[in-house]
DNA sequence: AATGAATGAGGTTTCATTCAT
DNA sequence: TATGAATGAAACCTCATTCAT
């Protein structure tokens, strides 16, 4: 603890405000008041606001990595995990939901060159992660789907998520149920035997 | 001349600007110096700086709504005008691409209540608009796609492009060639028919 | 008409918008708004946002000396002149209350040198207009009252009706009614005679 | 040293700049070079400008109530009370003058509710003060003075005071000598007793 | 290591005044 | 004479960062 369990506050204040405010508008001395810190603090754990947004995304980039795989096994066949990924996907309401916010509020800096390469760690590794379990489910299957497949697998199923989501966010209207999910999962998942 | 062109030139300054730029990091000065106004000028077309910006995003999103139903026809079936519009997603690259990563962009903004019923219309517009295209073109078919479908189609397209997008901005990773586009969309008719 | 008819808009223009704002608040838009003329037409009739002001200022003394005097007439003696004049001045309630309110923000204008002569020539006009009106009173007197007295009285008057009247503006406490008001004068006059 | 040496700092600049400009005139550039610190430290001591004049307001408040009260005591008689009364009104050039002149320029924010306020309670304060300290040298009188005169009493030596000290202000005329304030006071208390 | 007062650059916005029409 | 679009100086205020303690 000590210096670390320092940085973790500051690390989880900045994050508080970052589910209702961006990074612009998060100032440096309510995330010292949140952590219950100094000011200057902040400075000793952090080269300056951008490197600790930074590290924000890196952390949420980790704990969704969790949240996405969660109940995702490798010795299950490729059909219940991908039930079990879009379900997860769909589950962005809750923790999932208010960390995902963040990253795609993230995106207006993406002009920034470590800001972007950052959020490209995100998505690469991401991806990476889900590939390869889904990746081990395949020895399960009876039916054979080729490997290059899981990739466009996974973005219909993410790219459908992240539309209806976003749509919940702006303009109010309904996400998808789980049952719904459930339905594109298998409809997809036909759709990537079949061709 | 006259009194429209000066507003014009605001919004199209501002524009430029927010391509490289987000809201917050685009200056009042820095909009007066490219469209060669003074500062205070802005202030007799707009009310203030976010409202300027909610304006671009109206504008942006009557552009876009032009751009990807672009080549659409009600005359059409329903399998060609999807692939018209699947590259019209798809060719966000150039002049549609730099609109939507305004669009993007401004999702960070979401937290100020009219920017994200401004962001909240544009979405359940552009939607409406491409619905109630391909509908025309359900007459025209010969299997038959029951009406409700086409929102999930409408999704599933552009769900994917949007990852698909996100994904070459922030990690290089190169985007769609039209041909897996069509290869796409060709799935997603074969799916919505057969289910 | 024509021409001065204009002049007279815009002054009559800023008095109103003077009623409830100070002279750094109002803003030459609104004046013209109000006037219903172009903002430029101002300076036709005008120097400047200044000098409007002092023009104000000139006409607020003309109709507060009507005001004042009304009703006192030269024929009538001390004690009901007096007791007119206190009156008009507790009266400042209705037209004159609110152009004296006026009159009372312009003081903070005093630093700057025209404005300040501009009052100074209000207050000295004012007090001589009454003392001339006095005067010719004091013949029609069965008790004599030294003419270098009548100033005293009228500060005297004038001095508890401005307090009371300021305190009555700030901090809403009750202003004099009229009966306490012919109160006063009673003893003001009563003090002056027998000294 | 410390901190509240810096506000006092800034308060005693305001003040200075107060005594020749008005509120409006003033600018947080000029205090901060006054004051010898930097712009932005104003805002750690004061909400904003407006919050930084009301408490310049309380501050003469504070200040004009010791002035006021400067060698009248309890135990003296209520003559030569209110002839003190009298002198510290009429001392009004010097400290007292200059701070009074503030106050009066103050009364052009009377349209912000909160200066309003404040100068409410600044008149409301005043007038209890004097008249709280007038009630305990009525029972040193011979000659009984009913207490609910006080008030009356108050203002007209108030309003005197003031009138021609405005005048002195505006028009150079000369203020009242001490001598012929003492005659004022002298005339009004046998004006009160008698009546 | 921790503090938090101080900084000052730079942002948005207002508005009296000008001048081409 | 009248217009009103355009100006641009200058105001207030914010906030990431520093540094003496």
């Amino acid at each position: 603890m000590g210096t670390d369990n320092k940085r973790e506050l500051i690390l989880q204040a900045a994050i508080e405000i970052l589910h209702h405010q961006n990074y612009q508008n998060m100032t440096t001395s309510e995330i010292a008041r949140r952590a219950g810190i100094a000011e200057g603090t902040i400075y000793r754990y952090f080269q300056n606001k951008r490197d600790l947004f930074i590290e924000v995304l890196r952390f949420i980039s980790k704990r969704m990595g969790e949240i996405f795989v969660e109940g995702v096994s490798p010795e299950a066949d490729l059909k219940s995990n991908l039930r079990v990924l879009g379900k997860n996907f769909y589950m962005r309401h809750k923790e999932g939901s208010g960390l995902y916010k963040i990253l795609y509020k993230a995106f207006s800096e993406v002009e920034d060159d470590d800001i972007k390469s950052a959020l490209g760690n995100i998505y690469t590794q991401s991806v990476e992660i889900i590939k390869s379990i889904l990746k081990s489910s395949l020895g399960n299957e009876k039916v054979s789907v080729p490997e290059e497949r899981l990739e466009i697998i996974i973005f219909m199923i993410w790219g459908i998520g992240d539309i209806v989501w976003k749509r919940s966010i702006v303009s109010g209207e309904k996400t998808m149920s789980p049952a719904e999910m459930d339905n594109l999962v298998e409809m997809v998942y036909t759709l990537m035997k079949s061709s």
